[in-house]
RNA sequence: GUGGCCAUAGCUCAGCUGGUUAGAGUGCCAGGUUGUGGCCCUGGAGGUCGAGGGUUCAAAUCCCUCUGGCCACCCCA
């Protein structure tokens, strides 16, 4: 019988590889307050029909990629694949709304998608996003951006291209769907088997075909259809974004498929993802989001970034924390009788807050050293039968090689003094 | 969901057109030192060659199925 396996297209994150996630989701968090945004948590799931209305039908997304699931009681469930709906959802359903506005919250956690799983692509993905949830205003739209693009800069990302389109208001939009339409219509026949869907269910995705990208090079662009208010809108958002130093490419192709999502459109690609993968991240104004989920009608724009992707450009350039230690000091016996004389010294070192390894095991003492030193201590504390009867204990400083005998009630003080003094020694 | 490449020790990989008990480096454990480390020397453990089936006197090697990873689509983070 073959072991048990992480389910396809999930993944553990093991305790080496944990200090390169916390510092992307602690990097975010700060990045994200600083700009007055709030932590929110939602479930893991939801119900099936908030997405269905929330994200969709027509969409892969909930036409093929959610997990869902009915309960014994018959409630119809599903895995989030994404935050923004039940973000939504959350806020307006506690009225956050009515105390201030724009409400500013972020996030972190886990989406599902069943998706054939590659690299930087999986069926359990990692996203941290905002959301600005009350307030139609260009200077928030350039907020958001902001934001994102000052996550990758305090992560150390060079090389982020952002790509930014606007499709206009509902009304503009509706006008382009028609022009799009229109303009693909007499070339029916020549387009792919997904377009001929695409011209049905959702008129916008033919743009970014790309077999038949010959046409979207020549289709009207979607500043055609922007009225010279969604027009204005949009040049203050690359106002902002100019004031704010931050560099954009305007991508006319650049579309988010679902019918609420209005004016700004984002996403931030850099150039070490190759191919199906090239986007770490991506958002945008959602106008008719919360009617749809049956809330009175508030704008809102937001991002979700992905995390997986985020920590693959980060280990491409070699970059990312260093590894973290397993504890500073190690504490080891000699013999059974020390034991539990040892096991005291260790639980008195944790309380006076050091992060403390008891070795107990029956080996030699060069073992231990050996041990402690890649355990990533930087003190060792031996405690063998003369220092169990002395009631002292040997306190080595494994970066300068010294050690002196010391009382029990000196260990701590002791132990600290080489903690604090920050040597590393020739380690 | 479609098509392709891949899977050998904990890790990185050898293993020629099928041919004895499947190897190396590294890591792990132990000894070299009655209680002093990062090096070195010696020894040891660890693999039903991803799983299952088939062809053959003989399969890690050839064929089929499954599982998983990767790549290109599709789409997205």
């Amino acid at each position: 019988m073959p072991p048990i396996q992480s389910p396809k297209g999930t993944r553990d994150i093991l305790p080496a590889d944990m200090a390169a996630w916390d510092e992307i989701y602690a990097t975010h968090a700060r990045v994200a307050e600083a700009h007055g945004y709030r932590a929110i948590q939602t479930p893991i799931f939801e119900a099936t029909e908030m997405f269905e209305r929330g994200i969709g039908a027509g969409t892969d997304i909930v036409d093929k990629e959610m997990y869902s699931f009915e309960t014994s009681g018959g409630d119809r469930l599903t895995l989030r694949p994404e935050a923004t709906p039940a973000t939504l959802r959350a806020v307006l359903g506690a009225h956050l709304d009515q105390e201030r506005r724009p409400v500013r919250v972020h996030y972190a956690g886990p989406m599902f998608r069943h998706d054939r799983p590659q690299r930087g692509r999986y069926r359990q993905l990692h996203q941290i996003g905002v959301e600005a949830i009350g307030e139609r205003s260009p200077v928030i739209d350039a907020e958001v951006i902001e934001i994102g693009w000052r996550f990758y800069e305090a992560l150390g990302i060079d090389g982020i291209d952002l790509q930014i389109n606007s499709l206009g208001d509902l009304d503009d939009r509706r006008r382009y769907r028609q022009m799009l339409v229109d303009f693909y219509t007499p070339h029916l026949a020549g387009l792919c088997d997904d377009c001929r869907r695409r011209i049905e269910i959702n008129p916008l995705r033919l743009l970014d075909c790309n077999q038949d990208a010959h046409l979207a090079a020549i289709a009207p662009p979607a500043s055609n259809a922007l009225s010279p208010a969604s027009s204005e809108y949009f040049e203050s958002v690359l106002g902002c974004l100019r004031d704010a130093g931050i560099t954009c490419t305007i991508n006319r192709h650049l579309v988010r498929g679902l019918d609420y999502y209005a004016h700004t459109a984002f996403e931030f690609w850099h150039t070490s993802l190759h191919g199906a993968q090239n986007a770490l991240g991506g958002g945008g104004r959602y106008d008719g989001l919360a009617e749809v989920l049956g809330f009175p009608a508030t704008p809102g724009v937001g991002y979700a970034l992905g995390v997986d992707r985020a920590l693959i450009v980060l280990q491409d350039a070699g970059a990312g924390p260093a590894a973290a230690t397993d504890a500073d000091v190690v504490v080891c016996s000699l013999g059974a009788e020390s034991v539990g004389y040892a096991a005291a010294l260790a639980r008195q070192l944790r309380a006076a807050g050091h992060r403390v390894i008891l070795d107990a095991a029956e080996r030699r003492l060069d073992r231990k050293l050996r041990n402690a030193d890649r355990l990533g201590a930087r003190v060792c504390v031996i405690v063998g039968d003369n220092e169990l009867a002395a009631r002292t204990a040997m306190v080595r400083d494994l970066g300068q090689r010294d050690q002196q005998s010391v009382a029990v009630d000196a260990v701590n003080n002791t132990v600290t003094a080489i903690l604090g003094c920050g040597g590393e020694g020739d380690k």
